[in-house]
Formats: structure tokens, C-alpha cells, sequence
DNA sequence: CATCCGTGCTACATATTACGTAGCGATGAT
DNA sequence: ATCATCGCTACGTAATATGTAGCACGGATG
């Protein structure tokens, strides 16, 4: 699957509205944990790995390569992070936590 | 791949933390894309389906299953709509629009 | 009654994506 | 020189998603 980048046709969007391609990126398999995760500070490849305890490394390595990408995230010499962006969308993401908590009552 | 539901493992998390449970539930196909669109409205499965350009009924069907199961949405007579926990849901999800009409003039 | 239409799906073959495990090449410390 | 740790890559298997066809049902129409 080839990168999505809001413009272009996505899985999810012939249209390529911006807010498909988001959730087109967003929506494969541990994207927005590494998110989540990475607001937590810098992390190495295998921090990452470690934290996120059921991700291969193949596929932790192919939602690095999309987030950088995307401009989420960056590489650093302490590890990934957030960028500016990715810490814009992350605020976004955080009163999901709460959400979350509450859904889970539900249960 | 069986209902994430928060407590349980799940894809994404053997803790069952409930942001992971909801995590892996939204993060996959067109999860977040079909509450975006049943935040207008009901629709029924054929107009889904249309405004969802690219889905397979297969996957919608086992989609629109997995969110039911999960209490975000409901089908009524008039089609399929969010729940109130979906809507709650939604009110979270609606900021991303606005970022990624952002986020899209970075390419 | 028969026929047609739109509904919500299901079947099934193919394509794509993710996993699990092993291990490579590079770098730095002992 | 050896060892540990780093960021990955290879590769076979399993799980998911797609695309197309079409079925069973209910309601309207002739």
C-alpha cells in the first residue's frame, strides 16, 4: 500500500478528501498507538517494539517510514518523536483516553 | 480477528488498556470513515456503501458488526445511525477534519 | 397471482497487509 | 577481538480487505 498523502486518491477515498487520507493512515494497524507512545518522549526502534507489545518489526518499520512520511513524526539521534504536526494531532487524540475509559464501562 | 473489546487482548494490546481496545477497533478499514459518515445522518447500507466509495459490502457488513458490537452505532428503521456514545465519540473525532485540511497544505 | 425493484446482505476467489522468527550489518564499549 | 546493542531486512504463514456475482426478502405494481 502506497503512502497516503491528503490529494491523491487513498484506500478509503477516490476523492482524496484530507480527512480520508488521514483516517486511511491513521486506520492501519498500530498508527495511532505509535503516536500515542511517541508523546511520551523520544523512543528508540526498539523502545518502540518493546512498548508496543505485539507490533513486528516489520510492521513497526513500515508505520515509521509512513508516519515520518506524513510529517508526524521525525527521527532523532535520542530516537522518534513527534513533530510539531504530530504533536498537534495528538492533542487531538488524548481526549480519546478519557473517552475510552468511559466506553469501557459500558462492558 | 475477533471484537476488540476493552479489557480483553487485543490486536495492538495483551493489557486490554481500554485507549488500545479502542484503538484497534477504529484502526481498521474505514472504522473511523463510516462514523464520520453516519454523523449525517442515518443511511442505509447501499447509501454507506456509495459514500464510501471503495468499500466491499463484505467489509462493511463486518465493520457496521464490530461497531454495533461495540455500542457506537445502531441500525433503526431509517438505516444505520450513531448511538449516543457515538455521537460522544464523533464530537472527539470532528477536530481532525479541521487538522487535516492543515496538514494537507504541508505536501 | 406474477413480476419487478430495492433492500441487506453472503459467497468466493484474489490481493493486500500483518505477524513471528531469525538474523544481518553497523556502531560502540570492554 | 569479542560482545552487546542498535536499526532494521528476509521470508514464510496467517489474517484482512477487495471485487464481483448473486441470493433471500419485503413491498409496490400490473
Amino acid at each position: 500500500m502506497t503512502l497516503p498523502l491528503p490529494g491523491n486518491p487513498v484506500r478509503g477515498s477516490r476523492s482524496g478528501q484530507p480527512i480520508m487520507a488521514l483516517f486511511d493512515l491513521l486506520g492501519r494497524s498500530w498508527a495511532m498507538g505509535i503516536v500515542w507512545n511517541l508523546s511520551e518522549g523520544p523512543y528508540t526502534f526498539r523502545e518502540l517494539q518493546e512498548r508496543c507489545e505485539s507490533v513486528s518489526p516489520t510492521t513497526l518499520n513500515v508505520r515509521l517510514k509512513e508516519l515520518t512520511g506524513a510529517k508526524l513524526i521525525k527521527r532523532t539521534i535520542d530516537g522518534y518523536c513527534l513533530t510539531k504536526l504530530g504533536k498537534e494531532l495528538f492533542d487531538l487524540l488524548k481526549p480519546l483516553g478519557k473517552f475510552a475509559k468511559g466506553w469501557s464501562k459500558k462492558f
